[in-house]
DNA sequence: ATGGCTTAGGTGCTAAGA
């Protein structure tokens, strides 16, 4: 089985990306972020028509976000138990036997913003109903934009970035906090990637891309028995190149 | 250079992202 996840930065404008990007990858399950839609506007009939089935929970103008899969998604939550949030940010649903777990966490802004606090709090929350998830299910990934780089080596510039919002010690504990459930970052088992290929998104801004100025925020979190038999975890970083790209590129991970 | 860009909402600009 194969999973991904993609940041796409308002489904809205990326569908065609989506849709010829599907058509090149026939993966089981698709994670999305920052899909940016109401519900009532997600475009169900379009990606149905390219084969595949959508979970998704989504609000206006921020947040939001699916699963796509060649089989029915059952079982859908659409937000943390117990967290008071109309912040759209958490889908799960178990696919063909495993369960998928579409998250966008928060970002958090600066490190003395109320929205650091929040982004805490979330992961706090999140963590707890991992716990609660892996007892019901061997079989889940946790997969999504986690804005948080786990480590120096996961930026351009550890100099520039450890201990700034997204790189912060309290933030990569709180990454691995949720590692600790019981999960591990598949990215890790095949960590001998170069150049562009380490990283998941560049900056729009000031030569990003071009400059590769990148950042590896983008993860897939699985349990162990399906670490176990992860075969390969990759970004698709050609996405970022593409014309009106999104910031974030899909990171793909194969399971055998 | 914490931003030189991109998005949504709305129609000129602000807010937000990471």
């Amino acid at each position: 089985m194969q999973v991904a996840t993609w940041n796409v930065n308002s489904l809205n404008i990326r569908l065609d990306h989506v849709l010829a990007w599907l058509e090149n990858n026939p993966i089981d399950a698709l994670a999305l972020q920052e899909t940016k839609l109401p519900d009532e506007r997600f475009p169900s009939d379009a990606l149905a028509e390219a084969g595949y089935y959508a979970a998704f929970a989504g609000q206006k103008t921020y947040n939001g976000v699916a699963l796509l899969a060649k089989t029915p998604p059952v079982d859908i939550v659409t937000a943390l138990p117990g967290f008071e949030d109309d912040q759209k940010r958490v889908l799960a649903a178990t696919i063909n036997g495993a369960r998928v777990i579409s998250v966008y966490c928060p970002n958090g802004s600066a490190l003395d913003s109320p929205k650091f606090t929040y982004k805490l709090d979330w992961f706090a929350h999140l963590r707890d109903w991992l716990v609660d998830e892996l007892s019901r299910h061997e079989k889940l990934v946790v997969t999504g934009d986690f804005n948080v780089a786990p480590r120096p080596e996961d930026t351009y510039d550890p100099d520039k970035w450890d201990g700034r919002i997204l790189c912060s010690p309290d933030e990569r504990a709180a990454l691995n906090a949720l590692i600790d459930t019981g999960l591990t970052d598949c990215w890790r088992l095949f960590d001998d990637r170069e150049g562009r290929h380490r990283f998941t998104w560049w900056d729009y801004r000031g030569g990003g891309w071009p400059q590769n100025n990148g950042l590896r925020i983008d993860h897939v979190l699985a349990s162990t028995a399906l670490a176990e038999c992860c075969r390969d975890c990759r970004a698709d970083v050609g996405e970022r190149g593409r014309k009106r790209p999104s910031d974030h590129v899909p990171v793909i991970a194969q399971f055998e």
